[in-house]
DNA sequence: GTCGAACACTTCGATGTCGAAATCTTAGCA
DNA sequence: TGCTAAGATTTCGACATCGAAGTGTTCGAC
């Protein structure tokens, strides 16, 4: 009688039948709901592969984040970005800075900020870990056509500009 | 020089871009990342929701879980499920039976492993934050028509279908 | 039947996270 | 200038989570 972990297909379809059934709209759900799971899995895959490379998904979040912007943020707006608390950031860029992956440096304008960079090395694991993921997101795409993939990205960053105004 | 933080368009712009630029192919970059984007959202929203209602989001996962399955699930199988330590689902199932949700029973057949069931006073809970939450998830998908809905959710649902042979 | 390996759950110590309070800086206003 | 309010970061105590070790149960080989 040992209920095995069901597959992530029915995992997914159960999901959007009791989110039906508990009064969810069918269509809303269905989207969601595979969002969701996917999310869940690349989850699941990203942390394994982090911890390979010695690295928190948090502490992660926090090189992904400084990588996309380009420049300099502080802690704060990295706390907000990698939707944390801001107490909880201090430690988190200790440790990142004893590993030479980011430097912190006063604000010279205001005194009251500290700017957090990425360091060469930084920019260099940020790299390395992105080109690993990449093999396992080809492989998850690999049953849709090119045209699709984009039809795919197009719907869903138009969901995505929605975002904001939903927000609000 | 206050950098306000960014639209959710913008930060994904930005993600496709960076990730692009360190080595990621764009077709799937696109994709996973608006994934992810449109997920992370998700998952504030539902955390502010289950705040306002009095459970934590892992709390919540446990709910969800056995509601989605029906029956009865291990402790084991809940945190295989719920994506945490085994160990971290004793205090987890403690604090939602102190609250009425859930009964523990002994297995009959098995005394190793204890059952776990969502009460009626659970099955309420359920019911009621999904059809709150379907209101915020109906609102971000309005920019797409129903075709768009289900074509949105076909292809997810392919993609879906693939995750568990990539696991292996 | 008995022994040992495997399993299921819990306990334990270490660590990460949270919200509130403390510290320091800046901005606004009289 | 001097005073107060607001903002940014850190410190602090409480709590959740993790991995490892501990306890009790089942299953299979002999």
């Amino acid at each position: 009688m040992a209920k095995r972990t069901p597959s992530a297909a029915e995992q997914h379809r159960r999901a959007v039948a009791a989110y039906v059934a508990a009064g969810g709209e069918e269509s809303v759900q269905r989207v969601i709901t595979a969002v969701q799971g996917l999310s869940r899995k690349l989850d699941q895959w990203y942390a394994r592969q982090l911890t390979d490379l010695g690295i928190t998904a948090g502490e992660w979040a926090v090189v992904a984040t400084l990588a996309k912007d380009g420049g300099a943020l502080t802690p704060s707006q990295l706390a907000d970005l990698t939707n944390v608390a801001p107490s909880s950031m201090t430690h988190r860029l200790d440790k990142l800075a004893e590993r030479g992956f980011i430097d912190r440096t006063p604000d010279a304008e205001n005194r009251t900020r500290i700017l957090v960079r990425l360091t060469t090395d930084g920019w260099e694991f940020f790299s390395l870990a992105i080109r690993g993921s990449d093999v396992v997101e080809s492989d998850v795409l690999q049953d849709l056509g090119d045209d699709e993939r984009h039809e795919l990205a197009r719907m869903l960053e138009v969901v995505i500009a929605r975002l904001d105004d939903v927000d609000a």
